[in-house]
DNA sequence: CCCACTTCAATCATTTTCGTATGAATTTGA
DNA sequence: TCAAATTCATACGAAAATGATTGAAGTGGG
């Protein structure tokens, strides 16, 4: 085989399971999707699909196949992040994917900042619910609640300490009485949100295991705005950044004081990326700011920076439709 | 980069050092090759390839571009591989590399004979000066002079042991004298042939230096045959297998009995191949016969197959054009 | 120094490939 | 069980890539 342009299609196929859903993450028509998949079964005289409850799936054949492609496509990438490398300047876009609550609050004023110091620095900010895929570059750097550890030559930098206190709105206080111990939290209302790369924003342990259960969960959601509203809302007693990012002029009050947690913040990016110029200088540039503010961070601080004014600049801001921060929450404020 | 197509082309290119030649071995025209490789250079926006007397030579990005692609093809061979050990069946071509001496005169008398118990399976026998990429499928199973080692998941067998001896024409003698010891060698006209993976065809000891030099060089060739009709035409002493594949029939007589030269001949396949059925039968096939034949490869007898009415299926033969064996030496006869 | 040879860019007709639209089959939900 | 929604195959027009040819530029040999 000497024309590799059909592997990746395969290889898109596979991984969404039917010709038309491939097709849209292709950006070609489902026709021709299907046209060049029959072709690579032609070519190698077997069947590389099989249909199983509707969803296309790879036969053994294919799936030993998909393991060579899943090889290529990594050095592919790579050629990719080695032609970042390349225009070693410092105008161009970075990319950066970052979770809900820092990605929309605090980041673009930041970001702000640093383009003041380089206004060539064109950022996109993404904020998704999923990760972001560093080693395909669908961003360039990427902040999470979790180090990637030593895998896939990802660069991990532990860039903050953010503190994290109970919540509740006066008014579910007033109805339900506030919690005077810990052991209070069981006959309460707990609020849930699953922001945290898949981990629960709520009192865990290292093993996941709650540490003060609530009586019931009356509100999960996988949007921290929408945990917000839930909070305010008075659905019950939600776990929130002490730094108030989130919870600044809402009303939401402290519960239980003595309760604090903490959590760790990575800074990701690419081991080939921090060759490049610009991508190293968001990086650098961010893990300074992170120290700047990390008394605000653990709950002890304002911020440092500017985060009512902030502006996003040219980039996809992922918020679901409904969802439209209000002033407190400045976001992508063009 | 989602699509991969240019890549295989763009090595072609590095490969071949022109657009022209690159497009010869890709079966497209160099026109084509020309866009495709400033599609790749667009698209990176820089240049892959830059002009060097005359011979286009990759770029410093286009250097570890190649590194990359390279890996790819390791991939896409691989899938090449595991294609044919899926057709798991008694039928088929199976490609064999040789070297010109065993791969012309024994090898296909030895195939024959397989053919006879296996008759759907179509061998094809690639001569070659240089060796075949087994990695890379260029052929299924290669004979050579050198044992592949532990790269590239080769598997290498030693099947022979071939003894080789110092011959000249009755001609050349009756001029020149006949050498009565070692020494007198170095009063001797030499004929060489290049044709063992690059080490010459002489008295070599491990190192490569010579044991007996002869006092100049009269005939240097990388074709055995050639070789052959030079020693046939009194140009002086050299260097042939004892077992009478070459020499039968010449009319060339042994010079110093005494001196006896052993070379280990190896059958070398891929891990992958070996678990396709009639690749398998054919590598075992032949282990057996080099075992049966051990004794005339030493040139201590006869060879137990028909060498004479060999036989070629339908494969290629790379001998030169000017170059035909005449009927002492069976090669592809139809 | 000139000539023959090879290599590459440009043009245009042709072939191939692709996308839109439609219909059949299967799955999902009520 | 029926209806709605996906999913995939087919047909045809449109677009893009390809190949043959020509001409220009550069290299190497005599």
């Amino acid at each position: 085989m000497k024309n590799w342009s059909d592997y990746p299609i395969f290889l898109a196929v596979a991984e969404a399971g039917s010709l038309t859903a491939a097709g849209r993450t292709l950006g070609m028509s489902q026709p021709t999707v299907g046209r060049r998949i029959r072709a690579l079964e032609d070519h190698f005289g077997t069947s590389l699909l099989k249909r199983e409850n509707g969803q296309l799936v790879p036969t053994n054949f294919g799936q030993s196949m998909l393991d060579h492609i899943r090889r290529m496509q990594d050095e592919a990438s790579a050629i990719d992040r080695s032609s970042a490398t390349l225009e070693d300047s410092l105008s161009g876009v970075v990319r950066l994917s970052a979770t809900e609550g820092v990605g929309t609050s605090w980041l673009p004023g930041v970001m702000q900042n640093f383009r003041r110091e380089h206004p060539d620095v064109l950022v996109d900010i993404g904020i998704g619910f999923q990760s972001f895929n560093l080693a395909q570059r669908e961003a360039d750097i990427a902040l999470r609640w979790r180090s990637p550890g030593e895998q896939n030559s990802l660069i991990g930098r532990k860039v903050a300490e953010v503190g994290f206190g109970l919540f509740a709105s006066p008014d579910y206080l007033a109805r339900r009485g506030a919690p005077k111990t810990p052991e209070d939290l069981m006959q309460h209302d707990g609020v849930i949100a699953q922001i945290m790369d898949g981990k629960s924003l709520w009192l865990m342990d290292e093993g996941g295991k709650m540490k003060f259960e609530p009586k019931q969960i009356t509100f999960n959601t996988n949007s921290i705005w929408a945990f917000d509203q839930a909070l305010v809302h008075g659905y019950g007693i939600g776990i929130l950044p002490m730094c108030g990012l989130m919870n600044r002029d809402l009303g939401v009050v402290r519960v239980l004081p003595e309760i604090v947690h903490m959590e760790s913040l990575y800074l990701v990016a690419h081991q080939d990326l921090k060759r490049s110029m610009r991508i190293r200088a968001v990086f650098d540039y961010l893990v300074g700011a992170f120290k700047q503010d990390s008394a605000f961070f653990k709950g002890l601080g304002v911020s440092e920076f500017d985060c009512e004014n902030a502006g996003v600049a040219p980039g996809h801001n992922m918020l679901p439709p409904g969802l439209n921060p209000n002033k407190n929450m400045p976001v992508a404020a063009e």
